[in-house]
DNA sequence: TGGTGTGAAATACTTCACAGCC
DNA sequence: GGCTGTGAAGTATTTCACACCA
């Protein structure tokens, strides 16, 4: 069966993420047939969620036998779209940004910074990363025919909605939001929120209480 | 009424902590009064969810009025027990674990790392934001003593789980893993995963396909 | 009057259980 | 025989709608 027509709810998406992650090792260990039963084991998740988590996108398995390994990476990574590379516009170098640029998995997931935003005139023109920095405001400008999908912020809270601004009216398409603030934008433009603060909230107050 | 006793959705401990954002920008601006109408227009959440996800931890609003928005930052640090510090010990002394060392939000927000940890013996003995690093293996020993609680993994994904195994060992009560693979951990002892990819994929999956 | 607190209804998500197929 | 794919049942979460109260 080809895959659904349904809404596929996020959850779902993330757990894909989630079994990428396992089948990715057990690839590398030279296990090349997996069970729902096994992944299930192996990433803490119940194995008819995993079945029907797949079968959103399509049917992977062969019924007795199990999965193949390379092959249900290959259809994961086509069902996210994520068998392609993606260029991302970073605002924001400071400290966590410097840390992304470093981070040598992003481009490994062909994730490619390929520009730079500060408003800091101390940084403006300064290569980070190998990426020359150019001011917040000229966005549009610097990203013009660059295709540019996906935009990252980690400016200071208060800056956030206004580069997520200069995102927006340069064609972004979606934005990745580490600033701890909320950030607006059209529907057709998804955020996503990492917030440090929010997990660590949630320890604190699973550690401190009876309920769990 | 006072606390309830029932079981507090994980969603609604996530959500608190996005209150707590807009509820501190609001008295920054020197607002003092909010309804669940407009801090659901501030937050993106819908109204009726927010009266419910506050009645979980008591009543903290006046009919009619409104909610006294000095009074509910209070309340809801008081209800996630983050109106009080936390230690930290950090493994993985790398480009994200110098950023999250350097994050000025953290210590403003009482989580302080009082102790690092690595395996490359090039970092070990040096100082990384004002903190000794300390060879991981030692970490039960390095910690005796120090009443740290919770755990933060930036170490790369084939050492994450025995750093995870060393922290249970030292008697850390949460662990924060920023690394990019699964860790097994005794059921009292919660983790909570941030995942870079995770949000990037799901970024390149809603830009992607139609349904949103 | 106006906005909270809350049962009840609606929706979303997860798990079960088994038919179907290799 | 064994494991997938999936309707149906079960559970959790969100939203509605309104009683209640300053």
């Amino acid at each position: 069966m080809p895959p659904k027509n349904e809404r596929i709810p996020r959850a779902t998406i993330r757990r894909l993420a989630v079994y990428l992650q396992t089948l990715e090792r057990m690839l590398g260990n030279d296990e090349n047939l997996v069970s729902s039963e096994s992944l299930s084991q192996a990433c803490a998740v119940n194995a008819s969620q995993i079945r029907k988590d797949l079968t959103y996108f399509g049917e992977f398995g062969v019924r007795g036998v199990g999965y193949d390994v390379g092959r249900l990476i290959s259809s994961i990574k086509q069902s996210l779209h994520i068998d392609r590379p993606w260029n991302c516009a970073l605002a924001g170098a400071g400290n966590l940004g410097r840390a992304l640029l470093g981070h040598r998995e992003f481009r490994q997931r062909h994730y490619n910074i390929v520009a730079v935003f500060d408003t800091d005139p101390e940084k403006i023109g300064k290569s980070v990363g190998g990426v020359e920095v150019s001011c917040s405001r000229r966005m549009a400008e610097v990203l013009a025919g660059k295709n540019v999908q996906l935009g990252i912020i980690t400016t200071p809270p208060d800056t956030a909605q206004t580069v997520a601004n200069y995102m927006i009216e340069a064609g972004i398409r979606g934005i990745l939001n580490y600033a701890s603030a909320h950030i607006f934008t059209p529907p057709d433009v998804p955020v996503e929120n990492v917030d440090f603060f929010n997990h660590l909230y949630a320890l604190s107050f699973s550690i401190s209480s009876k309920n769990r």
